[in-house]
RNA sequence: CGGGGUAUGGCGCAGUCUGGUAGCGCACCUGCUUUGGGAGCAGGGGGUCGGGGGUUCGAAUCCCUCUACCCCGACCA
């Protein structure tokens, strides 16, 4: 491709809505445009990023055996309904009507429809097992879509679903779609980890996300030093506490006005965090529920969502509920004497002498101790895991690190062939409802995660194996120059002819735009061929990536880039 | 959903408070000079000032209203 022929449409200063540093690449280096909130159009060079990484996928869904479909992007709410769905997904499903009056929605994920297919298709185990995947436009009505392509409403992705006859065989599904996934990964050259992940929501047996750690991620994961642990932080369980000491002090109520956070309260009274207990309401089945934990712990909504009596999602109550429940208003609250039901986290019972909430305004109790002055409490394990906790499994110590879903593999079980009736005949002619997985892959994320974990001040650093182009050929000054624009179109050629993706400048333009735009686009290999260098029958080759610049012979130039390309085929 | 903010040429912004001929930088077009890390000079094109309504002799500017977009929050307890 010739930079005269291609839409570069780069910009010089960073577009004012844009926060993070992928949002603000994609847009200068001209990959993307938005139309509205959370719509997209890829341009030239943004697709070819997209491309690269689809062909990545197909490669390695093809040799782990799946085959790919396509399927509509609108639905008909028949199939949703009988899913249970259609009333259940909440307002995320961008629902229509078309002229005949009929509802229908634009799939936010295709389980329905693919169910209906194998239904339909598959009546015989001898057709199983079966992986039929997709790449295609999904659209989810996010509350807040942000960071441009990374939470867009409409977004590329790759989506497989396996049908097997029973759940040993859907295990084996599902262990080759998790190799497959990090085999892809590992092409895009990106750093990752693959991390245990809550199944709770859609019911399945099995589930792993696949990470990108990037500073910007919306997601915390902690894993151990040791790579033997992994998992989203909303899923690591905290660690056994200490035991509790006995009692030192006697209950005593303290003045605390203008007195509301932990921090404010440990400051105040002199205590530290740890010993200040911050008491939660959240909406329960019959009313509000207190949760208490440590003022230096976190609440897992993942784990208060699993208690008995509280309502999931987990919402906390309004302040006026609190006042109601309590007596008191949001920040003088505390388990001392309160009327509704309390579930304290395992360390937070282990605290002695402690300081909480009187459930009066301006005012909290200081020296409390459980079985005294309140009773022995209802325990669980509620907050987040922290930095320096021992690892789950007693290897080493947890570290915190933010992260990118890109992947995400799921064992479902027969949540939807059961509801959609998916069966087939195993060999002794009986009805057998199908086990099902499936496995989804965040296509167009992934071009802005790999730009997160790989810029520098000047642009995109594109691994190789996703990037628009492998290498750019930029003759200086070819319109004032036949012999730099003769070498440079014959070297143009000779890349080409070795099947080396080629983007050569062929513009009238000063230098120094043609280096700041290339860097800019992130091409991760670069030619510069000049008249200075042309006399000395040679050419200088530089790597994006903090390379040094090489001084090498015309005639080697093709093979020396050659050389350099990482290609990763995924085999091996 | 709650809170905050923004909307002026393709992009980034000033002008709005205090009403009076719509401006700057970048980008774009032409010419000359320049030419190894986003050149200089000269000339030029391009704007219903987000939409609607109102006040006024006169509205980007004041008032009402609608829309779009962005940010923050949904963990103070």
């Amino acid at each position: 491709m010739r930079t005269s022929r291609l839409l570069l449409a780069t910009e010089r200063e960073d577009p004012s809505d844009a926060e993070i540093v992928s949002h603000r690449l994609m847009i200068r280096a001209g990959l993307v445009r938005r139309l509205a909130a959370g719509l997209y159009t890829w341009l030239p060079l943004g697709l070819r990023v997209l491309r690269k990484i689809e062909d990545i996928v197909r490669d390695e869904m093809d040799r782990a055996g799946a085959q790919e479909v396509l399927m509509p992007a609108v639905q008909p709410a028949e199939l949703w309904m009988e899913s249970g769905r259609w009333d259940h997904f909440g307002p995320e499903l961008l629902r229509l009507r078309d002229r005949h009056e009929r509802d229908f929605c634009v799939g936010p994920t295709h389980e329905e429809v693919i169910t209906d297919i194998v239904r339909r298709e598959v009546r015989s185990y001898r057709q199983l097992p079966l992986n039929l995947y997709q790449i295609q436009t999904k659209f989810r009505d996010e509350v807040r879509p942000r960071f441009g392509v990374m939470r867009a409403r409409e977004f590329i992705m790759k989506d497989a679903y396996s049908f097997d006859l029973d759940e040993a065989g859907s295990r084996r599904s599902y262990e080759a779609m998790r190799d497959a996934y990090r085999r892809i990964f590992a092409r895009t050259g990106l750093d990752f980890r693959v991390v245990e992940a809550d199944s709770g929501a859609i019911g399945g047996s099995r589930s792993e996300e696949f990470h990108v750690l990037a500073e910007s991620g919306e997601d915390d994961i902690a894993f151990n030093d040791a790579g033997t642990y992994a998992a989203n932080l909303e899923l690591t369980p905290a660690p056994p506490p200490p035991s509790r000491g006995p009692a030192a002090e006697t209950m005593r109520e303290v003045s605390t006005p203008d007195v509301r956070t932990i921090s404010e309260v440990s400051r105040r009274l002199g205590v530290p965090p740890e010993r200040c207990l911050k008491t939660l309401f959240v909406e329960g089945d019959a009313g509000p529920v207190a949760l208490v934990l440590r003022g230096d712990h976190d609440l897992n909504l993942v784990k208060a969502s699993r208690l008995d009596g509280v309502r999931a999602p987990v919402a906390l109550a309004s302040p006026d509920a609190v006042r109601e429940a309590a007596g008191a208003g949001p920040g003088a609250v505390g388990p001392v004497g309160l009327g509704v039901p309390v579930v304290v986290d395992r360390w937070a019972a282990a605290a002695r002498d402690f300081v909480c909430g009187a459930n009066r305004d301006d005012a909290h109790l200081a020296g409390v101790n459980w079985g005294r002055d309140a009773p022995e409490p209802a325990t669980a394990d509620l907050r987040n895991a922290i930095e320096g906790d021992p690892s789950p499994d007693g290897r080493g110590a947890i570290s915190i690190r933010r992260g990118i879903e890109v992947g995400h593999v799921f064992q479902l079980g027969r949540k939807y062939s059961e509801s959609m009736h998916a069966v087939c005949l195993d060999e002794s002619g009986r009805a057998r409802t199908l086990e099902m997985g499936c496995y989804g892959i965040g296509v167009s994320r992934i071009a802005a995660a790999a730009i997160e974990q790989s810029h520098d001040e000047n642009g995109i650093v594109w691994p190789d194996a996703i990037a628009p182009f492998e290498v750019a050929l930029l003759p200086v000054n070819a319109h004032r120059s036949g012999r730099v624009r003769d070498r440079s179109e014959a070297l143009y050629e000779a890349l080409r002819a070795a099947g080396i993706e080629v983007l050569l400048d062929d513009r009238a333009i000063r230098p120094g735009v043609m280096f700041s735009e290339m860097d800019l686009i992130g091409i991760p290999h670069r030619l510069v061929l000049g008249e200075r260098r042309l006399d000395e029958g040679a050419i200088e080759y530089r790597r994006r990536r903090g390379g040094e610049t090489e001084i090498v012979p015309l005639e080697e130039a093709v093979a020396h880039v050659a050389a350099r390309l990482d290609r990763r085929s995924g085999e091996g």
